[in-house]
Formats: structure tokens, C-alpha cells, sequence
DNA sequence: GAAGTTCTGTGAGGTTTGATCACATGGCTC
DNA sequence: GAGCCATGTGATCAAACCTCACAGAACTTC
């Protein structure tokens, strides 16, 4: 009987939100409910599924390992529910389209959106989410954020407006005791992403350091769950500053050697020589933004 | 702002099940509720989307285009779903385990399925839906149902206990007052499935017939969506008799040439010289009821 | 063409689900 | 141990959802 028995699909999509955010609180902020809805809905779905998806102190929950699973496949799934919705009208022509990474939006763009509205109430914004490359006329795109080195751009203005620190993160539980060196790190399962499978590479680089082979390399699609998982004490993540912010101020995850600068920065594309008046401002703030954006302590 | 306004998930659950089936009834059955609910899930979700997802007349309902679209996205997202789930426990181990084509299971086993455990109330059964290659062991299937021609199977036993009868199906609207002629059929959209790409190419063998190619060839990831695509008037699918029948009944589409009988057969699978008892007593049922399943009327 | 069949639409009314508020609790930091 | 932050929970209320029963529409049958 095909699919007779789902779990309330509510409570899924309640998890999933979690799942990306890491804490009830964000995840409730996103469905616009209360923390207590959310609290019940997973504790609900966890009841009906018979299995732990979240473990850890209450007050720094992480993932299991069935949840992150979970939590993955749920996110593409719901992804693709949205790709196939029927849009009823395109948003107004007017409106200023920004292309941004998905982890970036969620993490340091959305939050920091409505300083934006307030200061230009007449410009409505709309952000969705790609890491792949675009085309500005053929998807309607006013800007786009990206990472990118110094290479000049053939069709697109670039305008770096925040500097990139990365650096090897994970849980203290897993750090254990001993001493934060290099080699220990490098005994270690290591955390990549789909997006950006060269961060290891580009901080030995720029690091100047050299890690032996991982025991374990594991591979996610989106880095929130990379860092998810890097909580939960699966590996060490390459986690760039304004991803971990919060996990690190919170103690939930540690850098042990520090983070430094990455050569490629995040930057606003727009069509050269061509940006629109609203996408002008837009960039303008995200430099504002950007400079008012604290760097990590004692980064080089 | 992510995925903030997806429209109300068991709205979506319902239009789905309706999508398959057809018809809001059957869904309805599906999911334990009465028409009534299905009805008023998918009004409102029409209104949320702001997009016609149904037509026609109430008693001969079809899918809209955007309608179908949706509902494919949407079976394949919710089976991604039901794919990550944490299984809590598998099945009990003396569970049957039956691995069926999904369309097939649909629209022919689980309406007959009662019947069986009626007879059997101590032999539980379980149905997984797949239509690609499967393991006895490893994947724990007691028994299979699969299309077969002729060929022996290395090490399976292979019973067939359903003729398979084809023919072209499309809708009485499409069909239009013309003479139902193999001229003006080939004329018209023929719509196709990725699981059996082969059945026109079959059909014309068993009938003698040559059709010019097709002006727009249509392929679907199921037979389910491909006949409410007929249904709805987009094309001449190459109907299965066990998955039309009631369609034909009901006159939401016809059969202009008949049906023929298709060389492949339904049959079921089980390990060479191992079925359990129980698979037995599956096997032995089928071909009971195949023997019982009326033909098509007229049928070569 | 009248009666019967088979679906879906809908008003009224009850039940369940789910959200909120406010407070409790547990772990951490300082 | 005071203060902070995040989650858990009891009481309460609102909204979502389902059912029942009946109505209506399209078709078939006699």
C-alpha cells in the first residue's frame, strides 16, 4: 500500500528546517511559529518514527546520525516540491532578483536582509538560492553573490564586499583533550562539500600547511549540514567565519588552529558596465554590510 | 527567504494520490479519509496556488497540464521521502515480502489483496513497489512481479498468471467524431513510459500494423500518469488492459482498435527450486485470481 | 425520458492538530 | 551561584481537517 504510512508531513518539513538551522529557535523564526511548535512537532515525528533524530544537550542539540540522514534527503525533496510548484505570477518586473549560495543567504544574507528594506522601503527584494553558474537575462537575475578569486569576470562587474576566513572546525567533543595540532586534525574523518570540494586544498595553500591523507572523507551537498554534522562530531569541517559565527561564539563548535584569510572573497556580480539603480544599491549596501561585518578574532 | 510559503503539505499529499489514481475516490481510499476531504484539500490548494489543477466535467474529472506536472513532481519527491525515512524496524522476518511494478500494484494487486489475506489471515504480506532489478537476498523478496517474455530465468522460477493485453488508448475528446482508423492515430501525440519504452514497438509486432512516426513523442517516468495523460487528452498511451479496464468501463477512454494480446506476461518470480511456503500459497493465489480477471471483451 | 449509477461539491457540526504563552529545566560562562 | 541561552512542557485557545448527509452533474440503462 504505496505510501499509505508517511509521518505527518508538517513535523517533516518542522525537522528540516532544523536540520538546516542547527537550533529550533531559527528553524521556528522560518515557519514564523514559536519554539514550541517546533519542539513538539520533531518530538512528535521522532515518537512516530520510533528513532532519535537529535541528541545532545538541550541547550546544544545536534543531529544523529538517522537524523542527518534524514534531514538530507528531506531538504532535497522539498526542494524539488518547490521547483515543480506551478508559480502563479512572476514576481513584479521590478523587483530586485539576487541570486545567492544557500548556505551564505541563510546564514549572514537573510538575517541581515531587512536592514535593507527599512533603508529602501520602495526596493522589494527577492533572493533565491543557486550555486551554479547563471545567466542575468536569461534568468531574470539583477545580482548575484558568489565566491571568486581575483580573475576578472568577461560579462559581469565584480565587486568583493566580504572577506572570506576559513578554517578547520569541529566539535569539542571531538577535539577530546589532546593538544589542537595538525596531526591530530589530520587522524580525523574530514567533512567536504559538493560546492566547494577544493576548502581543504585552498587552506593548506593558504595556510602553508600539509595534511596527510583523512581516514574518512564524507561528502555533503549543502555546507549547513556539513556543519551539522561537524556538530554532531562526525569530522572536522572547513567552516568559513560567517557560517560558523554562532556555532563558535556558542562553544558548539571550536577552531583550534584559527582561521585565516581565503583568497577567493564573496562577491556582487552584475551585468557589466549594466547594473540597474536598484542593484547599484543593493551592492552599495552589501559593502556597507560587508565592512560592518566583524572578522574573527585574531584572524591573520 | 527559503522555502517560507510552500503551500500546505497535505494538500499536496492529497493532490498527489489523487493524481495517481485519477480519481478523488480511490485517493480518498488511499489515505483512510472520504472524498469530501480530497476534494477540499485540493480546492484550497488550487486557490493557494492560484492555478487550475483539475478539469472537466465532476463525474470524468482530468488533470490540468500544470496538474500533471505537479503531481509527477510531486510522486517523486514524496518517494524520495519515503526513501530516507528511518525504518524503525523491519518487517517481521516471516513478513511476504512481494516486490511489484508500482502501476501494477496500484491498479491490480492491492484492490485484490483483501481477498488474499482473507484467505490467509496468518500469513502477513508486505508490498514494495519497484520496477527495476531486484535480489532475493539481499533485498529480502519472498516473490516478484515483473513482465516476462518467453526467456527462461537463471534462478528464478517464473509463473505467469496474467495475459497482458494492449492496445491504443486515448480519450473520447482526442478521438473527436473521425473514423478510428490506425491513419489517424498515428497522427496524433503518442505518449510513452520510461519503464517500458518498448510496448508500441510490441504492439506493432503483435498487430501487424505500422505506424508513421509520431508528430510529438511524450514520455513519462509512470503508467499511472501516462494514462491520466491520455485522459486528459494529451496523446494515445499504449494502454495495458489490467490498468485501463475501468477507464475503458467508464468511457474516460477508449480503445478504437481493440486490444490484442501482448507477448510478455505478468509473472511472478521466486527463487529457483526455494520458494518459502508462504510465497507459495502467493504464487498459487495469483494465478488464481489472473484466471479470474475477465479478459477484454473482443480481445485477439 | 425516467430511474439508476457514479462521481464530486458543499453546509453543518464535531474532533484533532497545532500554536501560543508563560514558566520550568538543564547546561554553560563568568 | 547569578545570568544567559536554548529547549521542554502544561494549560488554553484557535484553526485546520474530517465526517455525515445531501445535492448536483454527467452518463447509462431500461
Amino acid at each position: 500500500m504505496a505510501r499509505r504510512s508517511l509521518p505527518p508531513l508538517n513535523g517533516l518539513r518542522a525537522f528540516e528546517a532544523f536540520g538546516r538551522h542547527g537550533r529550533m529557535t531559527l528553524a521556528a523564526d522560518e515557519l514564523c511559529v514559536t519554539h514550541g511548535a517546533i519542539s513538539r512537532q520533531i518530538r512528535q515525528l521522532e515518537l512516530h518514527l520510533g528513532v532519535a533524530l537529535t541528541e545532545g544537550p538541550k541547550s546544544r542539540l545536534r543531529l544523529t546520525e538517522a537524523g542527518l540522514r534524514l534531514a538530507q534527503g528531506l531538504t532535497e525533496a522539498l526542494d524539488q516540491i518547490d521547483a515543480v510548484l506551478p508559480r502563479q505570477v512572476q514576481a513584479e518586473p521590478r523587483t530586485l532578483q539576487v541570486s545567492c549560495l544557500p548556505t551564505f543567504a541563510m546564514k549572514w544574507l537573510i538575517p541581515r536582509l531587512p536592514a535593507f528594506v527599512a533603508q529602501h522601503p520602495d526596493t522589494p527584494v527577492r533572493i533565491s538560492e543557486s550555486s551554479g553558474p547563471f545567466d542575468f537575462r536569461a534568468d531574470g537575475v539583477d545580482l548575484a553573490i558568489r565566491m571568486r578569486g581575483v580573475e576578472p569576470s568577461p560579462d559581469a562587474d565584480v565587486t568583493p564586499f566580504l572577506d572570506h576566513y576559513i578554517g578547520p572546525v569541529l566539535s569539542p567533543e571531538l577535539a577530546g583533550g589532546g593538544p589542537p595540532t595538525l596531526e591530530a586534525l589530520g587522524r580525523l574523518p574530514r567533512l567536504h562539500t559538493r560546492t566547494f570540494p577544493g576548502s581543504w586544498t585552498e587552506w593548506e595553500t593558504q595556510a602553508g600547511a600539509r595534511l596527510p591523507p583523512a581516514p574518512i572523507d564524507r561528502e555533503f551537498d549543502h555546507y549547513f549540514y556539513m556543519i551539522e554534522a561537524a556538530a554532531a562530531g562526525l569530522g572536522v569541517a572547513m567552516g568559513p567565519w560567517a557560517f560558523v559565527e554562532r556555532d563558535l561564539a556558542s562553544g558548539r563548535l571550536i577552531a583550534p588552529l584559527g582561521l585565516i584569510r581565503g583568497l577567493p572573497r564573496v562577491c556582487a556580480l552584475t551585468p557589466r558596465g549594466q547594473a540597474s539603480p536598484a542593484a547599484r544599491r543593493f551592492r552599495d549596501w552589501l559593502v556597507a554590510a560587508g565592512a560592518a561585518s566583524p572578522p574573527p578574532p585574531g584572524a591573520v
